[in-house]
DNA sequence: CAGTTGACTTAGCAATACACAAGTCAGCTA
DNA sequence: TAGCTGACTTGTGTATTGCTAAGTCAACTG
């Protein structure tokens, strides 16, 4: 058995179309670094504070200050002002709704990390706080089927180039 | 609603633990950099070839050639030679189960590029082959929960420092 | 009103990551 | 045996990521 997907139709192919317009690419400009996934970490452990970010993602603080500036430009985090009684006003980071849906992008990665380069066992798990199962990333479609890679296809999409797939010969691609 | 995971026992003193046991952070060393998933990409998709994985994850020769021999140190890929009848000996690089472990990764980016970066809808998707339905990234506990942020309970494990956790106060917590 | 603290910025520099262009080399194919 | 092709490597240069160390600045606190 082989881990690839099923390409069908326009996307057969391979060579007629490019995937520059791949959301995976485009996710991985806005969060496709190790700090920024460092402080995303942090802001889903809680941390809201300059400071806790760069000491707790252990990255400087010139790297937190810019990582924290992209991800509030594009959308991951707000900044917002805020002040505890008797202190003066500080500046909070928090997850936005767009940060927050990032998570199963972090669960799937440390999974993996889990599985395959944790021989100790896992650092730390997650559990469902209601039932206290342990929680995994994992694909499922609309009627609820768990699938592994070989039981999936890959279609084109409305986003692709004109008429509906990313396809337009090698030269035409790009979009 | 906050878009927070709940820490209880050891892990609820935030400033009293390190994450730099982290799996997280353990997976981005060997898959974090953005050519590293576009190669994989490329590989779930179904390319083999050295030449191609550059051309269709539009990166320069020497940084697919780098990139490929670290995915198959670190066993993600499996460089095998092989040849066609009438053709010389070429190498393929294939995903190995380690690899392809990794896919919940990608679908999780992509799922949250098609959402949140992708405002002509997305340019591919992916569908369960059998059914045809749309598929999906999310997080489930073993007892069948679909899960949001706020849902998850983050606890320590086994992979900690000694005691079962990656405690050991601000000074001895590196491991 | 001097000191402290949180939230940064600036300066200077090393290490990666990546690009383009060109070169190598082995083994077919003509 | 000359040429082509797949699979790389080498050379060179830029951009990004990252670090440490130090500086700034406003608003509290003593």
């Amino acid at each position: 058995m082989d881990h690839t997907l099923q390409l069908t139709g326009l996307l057969r192919a391979r060579d007629a179309w490019s995937a520059d317009a791949c959301s995976i690419r485009r996710a991985l400009e806005v969060a496709g670094t190790r700090s920024a996934l460092l402080i995303l970490r942090e802001a889903f452990y809680g941390t809201t504070r300059f400071d806790d970010f760069a000491a707790r993602a252990q990255v400087s603080e010139p790297v937190a200050a810019a990582r924290l500036r992209e991800l509030v430009e594009h959308g991951l985090l707000e900044r917002e002002p805020y002040r505890e009684p008797g202190q003066r006003t500080r500046m909070r980071y928090k997850l936005t709704d767009c940060g927050a849906e990032l998570f199963p992008v972090l669960a799937a990665l440390m999974q993996w990390g889990d599985r395959w380069l944790a021989p100790a066992g896992p650092p730390v798990e997650l559990r469902h706080h209601d039932c206290d199962q342990p929680v995994r990333a994992e694909l499922r479609c609309d009627s609820g089927h768990q699938l592994a890679v070989a039981d999936l296809e890959l279609i084109a999409g409305p986003g692709g180039t004109r008429a509906g797939a990313q396809a337009g010969g090698r030269s035409g691609g790009d979009n």
